[in-house]
DNA sequence: CTCATTGCAAATAATTTGCATGTAA
DNA sequence: TTACATGCAAATTATTTGCAATGAG
């Protein structure tokens, strides 16, 4: 619940009344669940659900998945899919980009930055007269933990 | 039809003798469909049912999903999900890694390859003690044809 | 002959939507 | 008040599977 936090719910009120959306119990609880755990892990809906049902009893699976869907128009929250027939979401933090390392075994997601690879990209890129929107750079494999003597 | 295709219903056909597995005029048909077409495009499983039914109007839909998954665990198809709520197969080339500019306006789909990213990516691996299985790399957005003057 | 393979139809799995009801502004 | 939002249940979409019939070896 740090400074970053904060700024994401200020973020949200304010692109909701922005666009004459309403501010409302579920979405707050909705938010707040995703905001607290979407930095570090990558939640699927059903997760974001279980995780706002125990905050608030009433809020459907519908609901769950129509404010993400929101939060990612807002640019809030970022869909992400990881092959496993599942939608993730994690958040969005501002100048933030990161991409991947996925665990095979045990389905760990860490993080990783890396410009060079970025500015490698962006010259892949222009040689095709392609301009860039997002990108996605996913790699798998077996992680640390999961190769040690006991893995 | 080229020396390559040749290569790869070779491929297939040893590999099903191999195993014990038939060889069946289905099976003949997709495989033929996709060698193809799966080398420039990237075809969903619709569009390799369509085609397939062109030369053999019987073949169902069953038969070309597993038939796919079978060339996949063959390691003659690649899967690939783009993120259109759709699995899409291509051919696999031995040791052609190829990673992907996707446009977001006609879809089209071009490959690329860049070593010095795939070497950078082998460090990040190896500073998070990550032993790579595979990876994906997408770059989205607007291919030169859709950015150009009438785009 | 035998057992892998096929095609159909039905089952899954996850996402998406329709609609009556609830509620923030 | 009055649209927007919600919850439920049902519709979609794509994939996966069960099973009786078929056919390759």
């Amino acid at each position: 619940m740090g400074v970053t936090q904060k700024t994401l719910e200020r973020r949200l009120l304010d692109a909701l009344s922005e666009r004459g959306l309403r501010q409302t119990g579920q979405r707050r609880t909705i938010a707040d669940v995703f905001f607290d755990g979407g930095r570090q892990e990558h939640l699927g809906l059903e997760e974001i659900h279980r995780r706002a049902r125990q905050r608030d009893r009433r809020i459907g699976y519908a609901t769950v998945y129509r404010t993400m869907k929101l939060l990612s128009e807002l640019g809030l929250a970022q869909e992400r899919r990881f092959g496993d027939g599942l939608v993730r979401y994690e958040v969005a933090e501002a100048g933030h980009h990161h991409d991947h390392l996925i665990c095979t075994r045990c389905a760990r997601i860490l993080e990783f930055e890396e410009p060079r690879i970025e500015a490698l990209q962006e010259r892949v890129a222009a040689a095709h007269g392609f301009t860039i929107e997002w990108h996605r750079h996913e790699i798998y494999g077996v992680c640390d933990r999961c190769s040690g003597p006991a893995g």
